[in-house]
DNA sequence: CGAGTGCCCTGACAGC
DNA sequence: TGCTGTCAGGGCACTC
């Protein structure tokens, strides 16, 4: 689900997974003519791009926020939207990062337009994520039955370092940003500062639960979103509306009315209850 | 090696 | 009006 902040949309696992589902159609068979890197210096976030000339893409993959596309000759061609990347067959008005020339068809041309950087779009050998430290070490898919409550105990006992800061590492489970966080401990009743390896037993089931709802929630929801998105900027007032605590900062907890606590953790900003998300061992 | 900090990057917005 | 400072955050380099 967009998270908008002025004009701009910060893209959460389903709004990738969004993205995903309209790229598939588009590209699945197509063979890159050319690829290159505009309005960006070399850098490791557009690495070996070139590299992706005369492949042709096998499938359209996710893997948490990171977009997965397997090329014809041993390549794989990575795609994380970051903060603010854009997908498009339609050119930018500015921030234009990567032209991708496709084989005759419909829409031949792929804008990636990323106005804060943040974005990657790159070429690795297929499955070797060594340079990529977080998609290495990724957890399961949480909307997957590969993600289960032993499997997630198991991972938790694994950091002391806050719950939050883990769920943000994409180890435990992957795709869990930093509104979703928030939001699944929220429902949980945990803490964020809880030690990972210290959340109680019997809350380790109801936040594996928590972070599937949310996810799945979201997308949801995703639909409306994007058309009051597209019309004006109402989709802004129809997704804050089903936050709990992110961004609510004093204002009731909507649980118990105790007014919602903001912290910062690993320099994130951080909402939630301290009734009902209590810090204990 | 785990944990913690700060950087990247740009634009929106508040305050003076 | 226009400037300055602050905030936003996914991933990763760096330090201890």
């Amino acid at each position: 689900m967009p998270f908008t902040r002025g004009e701009f949309t910060i893209p959460e696992l389903p709004e990738v997974e969004t993205v995903r589902r309209e790229l598939e159609p588009w590209l699945v068979g197509r063979t890159i003519l050319q690829a290159e890197r505009v309005e960006a210096p070399p850098s490791p976030k557009y690495a070996s791009l070139e590299r992706a000339a005369g492949q042709r893409i096998g499938a359209v993959n996710r893997r948490g926020k990171f977009l997965l596309l397997p090329l014809s000759l041993g390549d794989e061609l990575v795609v994380h939207l970051g903060m603010t990347g854009v997908v498009s067959p339609d050119p930018p008005e500015a921030h234009l990062r990567v032209k991708l020339t496709l084989d005759h068809g419909p829409d031949p041309t792929l804008y990636f337009c990323d106005v804060r950087r943040f974005g990657r779009f790159l070429v690795v050998p297929a499955g070797d994520y060594r340079s990529l430290p977080t998609l290495h070490g990724m957890g399961p898919e949480p909307l997957c039955d590969t993600f289960t409550a032993a499997g997630f105990a198991q991972a938790l006992k694994r950091s002391g370092t806050p719950i939050k800061s883990y769920l943000l590492s994409q180890k435990p489970v992957a795709g869990v940003g930093n509104i979703y966080a928030d939001e699944a401990l929220w429902r949980a009743g945990v803490s964020p500062l809880t030690p990972a390896n210290r959340v109680s037993v019997c809350k380790v089931g109801p936040l594996c639960d928590a972070v599937r709802e949310v996810l799945a929630a979201s997308i949801e929801a995703q639909g409306t979103t994007l058309n009051d998105y597209r019309t004006v900027s109402g989709g802004v007032g129809s997704y804050l509306k089903g936050l709990n605590v992110y961004g609510h900062a004093d204002e009731p907890c909507p649980r118990c009315g105790r007014a919602i606590c903001k912290v910062r953790l690993s320099s994130r900003s951080t909402y939630f209850c301290p009734r009902c998300q209590p810090a204990r061992t």
